[in-house]
DNA sequence: AAAGATAATATGTGCGTACATATTATTTCT
DNA sequence: AGAAATAATATGTACGCACATATTATCTTT
């Protein structure tokens, strides 16, 4: 019982999904190879390659060349995690944003953050640090560190007019970044800017990105209290 | 000055991409149509959509029929997250995982997991309770209810031997999910199972999954203290 | 001039072929 | 028997062509 014509790479996508789905491919299985899957499909076999390409990328399947395509044992779920610039994500939301410069230096940076960018403990580096506020109310706190050697031109930035988290997106391009998410209790100070009280857990993302093997910029970016970040699976 | 053949559709993306850090194609520029940018670059135009294809999946360009291929106005930059079994996550560390299953009870759901689920509050449902640990240390709390009309198989599952987490994974695939991150102050309830103190900063991962149409699971799970979600973008 | 029909166009995708490449299976050699 | 060379094979990808589709631009019609 060959399934009707799958002319496209959707469908074919979709069956096979099924098939994995409705457990006909248990995890671990090795599933018919490319020119069979055409042939019962009635396609050809660009059309599979393209959908158990996409597949794999999702997750659902192993492929290895001579060895085949079997399914995934343990899936791990990639979930796709939209990381926009801070305004847009407070916009979307349907709230006024605002934004405000805290403080702004130029100095060599500590410890950490040498450790986190590769850096020199000599290095000239601009410290900032910020307040996003949506509908007025504090949103999240940004500690920023700039690497000026990488990125000059922030030097000229108005950074009261733009944030630096904005003012980067669209200047400083990165080829690779590191994210993580944690969870702390508010210090004095943080609960102090973000209006809070001390020891409230807060979200925090702590983000480091890289153009090359250069470092450009680490930030700690912490979120008032109840924020949740969302990712579809 | 052409660029040397670019015969493969990673050396086109990667020529894209370095035209776009360079910022010889900006934010919001457009781009030569395929057609051209095969003949520059020496390939065929299947080779020049694979690339940018990939390119706007990455989230760097914006391409629509007709309009064009235009460089994103605001990269919103897509973090690749994997969820795999907290199992594995514990072995990834190298760290000996162990299980416990606290509680388990079939029952109706509260308010909150029918909202959550789309479910009504007289389903049947399992609601599972269980700790993971690494290196003998509580890691992970899990607290999770599971729709019984949904997967009849879970009651036959030795949810002592293998956790509910690893069982849906293997034998209830599911066709969407949502997740939601976000930090808690550690309860009583939670600080005494977490061995930690009441008001500690917890990081939360909220997960509802869907077969289709029909909620299948809702789990909250709190991870002990200093646990980071690592992303790479 | 506004509305609706029509043409033009860039991307989206399918197909068949050819060859590349990684990996496994087999054979040959010592 | 064990190691090394060789063959077989499934996926990976490039190419050229054709046509589909969405969207914009243009031309009619009223």
């Amino acid at each position: 019982m060959n399934s009707p014509q799958q002319k496209n790479w959707q469908s074919v996508h979709d069956e096979v999904l099924r098939r994995i789905h409705t457990r006909e491919w248990k995890p671990g299985d090795q599933i018919p190879k490319e020119v069979e899957l055409a042939e019962q499909l009635g396609c050809a076999r660009a059309t599979v390659n393209r959908a158990l390409r996409e597949l794999a990328s999702e997750g659902f399947l192993d492929r290895r060349r001579k060895a085949g395509t079997r399914v995934a044992a343990h899936p791990v779920r990639r979930a796709k995690l939209d990381i926009p610039v801070i305004r847009l994500e407070i916009e979307g939301r349907g709230q006024k944003y605002a934004y405000g410069l805290l403080f702004s230096e130029r100095r060599t940076p500590p410890p950490e953050i040498c450790a986190n960018l590769c850096v020199t403990a000599d290095s000239d580096m601009l410290h900032i640090t910020s307040l996003h506020l949506a509908d007025g109310k504090p949103f999240m706190f940004e500690d920023r560190w700039v690497s000026v050697a990488a990125t000059p031109a922030i030097l000229e930035a108005d950074l009261d007019e733009i944030s630096a988290n904005e003012w980067l997106v669209l200047h400083a391009p990165y080829t690779r970044g590191d994210i993580y998410f944690s969870a702390v209790n508010a210090t004095e100070a943080e609960a102090r800017i973000l209006r809070t009280d001390p020891g409230t857990s807060l979200f925090l993302m702590e983000r480091t990105t890289w153009e090359n093997e250069t470092g450009i910029t680490s930030a700690r970016l912490l979120f008032a209290p109840g924020y949740r970040k969302h990712s579809a699976i």
